[in-house]
DNA sequence: CGAAAACGTCTTAATGTCGAACTGTTCGAC
DNA sequence: GTCGAACAGTTCGACATTAAGACGTTTTCG
């Protein structure tokens, strides 16, 4: 058995950083890069249970993000790529994709014709509603090396950063 | 003032699916959605800084990795592809941008001649060098809304989450 | 009322990644 | 020793994203 089974791959950076630069107080990034290498296997994990379904990631997010919106599960093309955290365009083109599938369609919004109203169809209500209890008990497994505490702990200290870093819901104005 | 003003975006994201299947416990949701979102807003805003040293996020990455390796500053392509968790065509593409730009150079292992070793260049240990300090300090201030002690809790439990997850030293083989 | 600014989405061009096929190297079995 | 399998990187094609600008719509305000 090797001298060092304890710790994650982060553990083995930190080490390398206090071996080549002993002054550098490098904890800052015991934190972001975990969070980027639990963000990368966590989006791994949450891939492989979506292939099962016939589905991409993004597509269910999509998806999701209609059906939880609740009845009439419409949303614009704006608040469709706020929610993702993606550009115009990358909505227009994964929309578009969804419409050839028929999981939703596109309606120009009568009260504002800028707007662009997506909702989901009978045949995509159907599958995300299918898809999502498996999604959960994925997530759920995920996770499971994590205690209910802390897990409910680990979603706080998120919650206190990303509010900081503007992940607010009236966050946008001046 | 609005209703709410309390909470992240992710919070509302429950309070959707609560009211929309108030039968789904969605606590999962609350943490894998949180890694996600906090791992974009993290990433931009090392992106801001690095801009600002005239340096891509993944040109750093590179660079550091194999500053913190130690001299003589050289990994082979692999290590630096399972470092940045990205396939090895994307590890050939990035180095020959460092290449042409200087800040690193490719020679073939004498010992395996399969392997390519990819070493700083006294250009590349420079820059990353002159970057390394601001870099922490930048992602100190992302941190700030968390004490020592909450940075310290959060990043153990994303460790326990990540042994978990496979991202452990030896967890290569069988 | 009309011009200009702001807005929301789509379009286009540039870029970067992945996955798979390909080239060359090393190791193991016979 | 030689053959075949495993290995390490590179190349190539498909695809998806971003950034910037175009287009039509709405709002503002003189």
């Amino acid at each position: 058995m090797p001298a060092d089974t304890r710790g994650d791959n982060v553990d083995r950076v930190l080490e390398q950083w206090r071996a080549e630069r002993p002054a550098l107080d490098a904890a800052p990034m015991g934190v972001v890069g975990r969070v980027q290498r639990a963000c990368r296997l966590l989006e791994k994990g949450l891939g492989d249970y979506f292939a099962t379904q016939g589905l991409q990631l993004w597509e269910f997010d999509i998806l999701a993000t209609l059906l939880r919106s609740g009845p009439p599960y419409r949303l614009t093309a704006g608040a469709l790529g706020a929610s993702a955290m993606v550009t115009s365009g990358a909505v227009t083109n994964r929309v578009d994709r969804l419409v050839k599938r028929g999981l939703v369609d596109r309606e120009t919004d009568p009260d504002n014709r800028r707007s662009v109203l997506i909702g989901l169809t009978e045949e995509g209500r159907a599958l995300v509603d299918t898809a999502l209890s498996g999604h959960v008990a994925n997530e759920r497994r995920l996770l499971e090396s994590l205690d209910p505490e802390q897990q409910d702990a680990l979603a706080g200290l998120l919650r206190t950063l990303l509010v900081d870093l503007g992940d607010a819901p009236g966050e946008g104005g001046s």
